[in-house]
DNA sequence: TAGGGAACTGGGACCGGTCACAGTGTGCAC
DNA sequence: GTGCACACTGTGACCGGTCCCAGTTCCCTA
């Protein structure tokens, strides 16, 4: 039995409108897809007709005829864990839904963390079932990508891409210049001992960051203040910091490569007794919410979410209406706050050029 | 232009792999279906021809013709803020995803956090892009409840419904009993002024895991220990917490309703540097991951998540085929750690019955 | 050896839309 | 008064599958 046909009898058709209505099922059509060339009375005669007889269009019959399903997903290619405490998540899934949803676009979410799913998703592009992909949250050569430029789908990397992911579009933000920039705050504030800890550095992002904090620092890197995390979690944060300490107690400032690994490095320092900034600055990156309620507030590189939304979509909707867009890089700024001394003002923060 | 149309060249579709395997439609269609009533040779000539042209089955052309889109959502009609802290979702895509799989369905995940968003959905699951749907979290009685009924849709609710929601089946673990028996092993453990930290009332889980506490203490109830959260989140437990011991600084055992707000709870205890349990014994609800890796390892009632996934696909498939599955309920049990005073195994934990 | 059922195959109708095209009617310019 | 552009409408083909039914083959049994 149909799904669709369970309920209240028979599921009215684009037929039922048209007979209610007087008119044919081209201008029932019509009137569905904008009303272009219908006259006022017979468009109003069909929407009186679609809400007597409640008609909804199938999905399935529409998407078959049109080639199109409406249909976009963010995959994340990561396990469930991750997905679920990164807030970076968060917004991205509020921004692109919002903005999705005015092209006439659903957003779903989807995991691909396993072979099994990634397959399904290929199938489910090149089935139709889904218009588009927004990819977030890759990591090195990830084989999806290669898959995905065979067939030519619809797809958008948020950050930017590794290996043959760089030949997709994609829509990034200036990571080197703002770990640099606030690499630079660090200094500028008189910290000596300025130590990182770096995301995973299989993903562009990571390394961008690490690359950054090394441009600022030039001569002055010390090994010994470097250390990797294991994911972007607050977990893996308070665990970098604990082994950044073990091996060099006199450290003076803390640069996380994201706001959530800086508030687990907050944790490990307070645990430790250690008064932040007084004792050791802490910056971060992404300007989460996270930053602004962390104790202290957090000083971060505010990455422009809005404007990232908004390139992401565009640069989807064009791929999918078979156009070929340019990559996007936007600009971060410094958003400084009470973890390296600066009083929490609601000021616009330093604007980082390149 | 087509989606599918892009790329290399024209997609190929059933009658290009009747050809090329010398059969007709009907019989790659039934080899696509499971290949029953087929002879082997013409399988054989069927599976090759489709590895030859490369052909995918137009996801749109099958669910109109057989009424099935394959697809269902977890919508979680809540913010995403919620949706991305609450482990609770974490293992519930992971299990979810997993056994819908074996099923032929693919799982998205969708946020009706909005009037738009629900409307949609409502729309989607009319319009046969969605078979089924899985209500995650859902407040007092929800409208969409409602909507869901008027149009008979499958839909399964996690978690004991309010409202009208009753009347859809739903999957869902005793928490009254959990709640009794947890508060229950505070008092055991010489607790005499145990405080509770609420999840919003106007969910069923949060009303029954207060009436389990309240049924434990019976008289000895106090008013001044009984501290409601805004929501599941860290920050409303430390804030709850805080709370609390304003109101009664000698209190010393707090049951949280969730192990997120325990978690939130033990950072407050922290913070006044009261130790755990020596000073204060913490007590959790679910026993998710976070229960494990607290520092202490937290005591708590475990929630049977294996059971509950398979119950919810098993309801929610049950309705897609047209049948009218009860509603379930499954049983929880003590998972003692340190944060009560126990020290932490392997063990099984106490089951609970009603 | 005829009859009958099981295994397999092909083809037409159909799912419910969209789209291109062929009208129809009206008003205005020449 | 004819021609023509413009606004609008109806119709049939088509999208790419599934499903049902009729037909064929083959084997087994009476």
């Amino acid at each position: 039995m149909s799904p669709r046909a369970r309920g209240s009898g028979p599921v009215p058709t684009i037929r039922d409108v048209a007979k209610a209505a007087g008119v044919s099922r081209g201008t029932v059509s019509r009137v569905l897809n904008g009303g272009h060339w219908v006259s006022p009375a017979a468009a109003a005669a069909v929407e009186a007709a679609m809400q007597q007889t409640g008609y909804v269009a199938s999905h399935s019959a529409r998407s078959l005829a049109s080639g199109r399903s409406g249909a976009v997903a963010l995959v994340v290619t990561e396990t469930q864990e991750r997905l679920f405490e990164d807030p970076t998540f968060s917004w991205l899934v509020k921004e692109l839904g919002l903005r999705l949803r005015s092209h006439g676009l659903t957003l779903f979410i989807a995991l691909a963390d396993d072979t099994a799913s990634r397959a399904g998703l290929v199938r489910q592009l090149r089935g139709g079932l889904l218009d588009g992909i927004v990819l977030a949250s890759t990591h090195g050569d990830d084989p999806l990508f290669a898959e995905l430029l065979a067939i030519d789908a619809a797809a958008v990397v948020f950050g930017h891409p590794l290996g043959r992911g760089i030949e997709l579009p994609y829509v990034t933000t200036t990571n080197l210049t703002g770990a640099a920039g606030i690499t630079q705050h660090l200094m500028e504030i008189g910290r000596r001992r300025i130590a990182i800890i770096t995301g995973p550095l299989d993903t562009s992002g990571a390394q961008q960051r690490l690359a950054g904090y090394r441009l600022a620092l030039g001569a002055r890197v010390d090994e010994a203040l470097f250390c990797e995390a294991a994911e972007y979690s607050r977990q893996a944060g308070r665990a970098a910091m604990q082994e950044l300490l073990g091996r060099q107690p006199a450290l003076d400032a803390v640069f996380a490569a994201s706001d959530l690994l800086a508030d687990g490095a907050m944790a490990a320092l307070a645990a430790r007794g250690l008064r932040i900034p007084a004792d050791v600055a802490v910056a971060g990156f992404d300007d989460s919410m996270l930053a602004r309620t962390a104790t202290p507030p957090l000083s971060t590189v505010h990455t422009p979410r809005s404007e990232v939304a908004d390139a992401l979509v565009r640069v989807l909707v064009d791929r999918i209406e078979g156009r070929r867009p340019a990559a996007v890089e936007l600009a971060t700024r410094l958003e400084l706050r009470e973890s390296t001394g600066v009083p929490s003002g609601p000021g616009q923060g330093v604007p980082l050029s390149e």
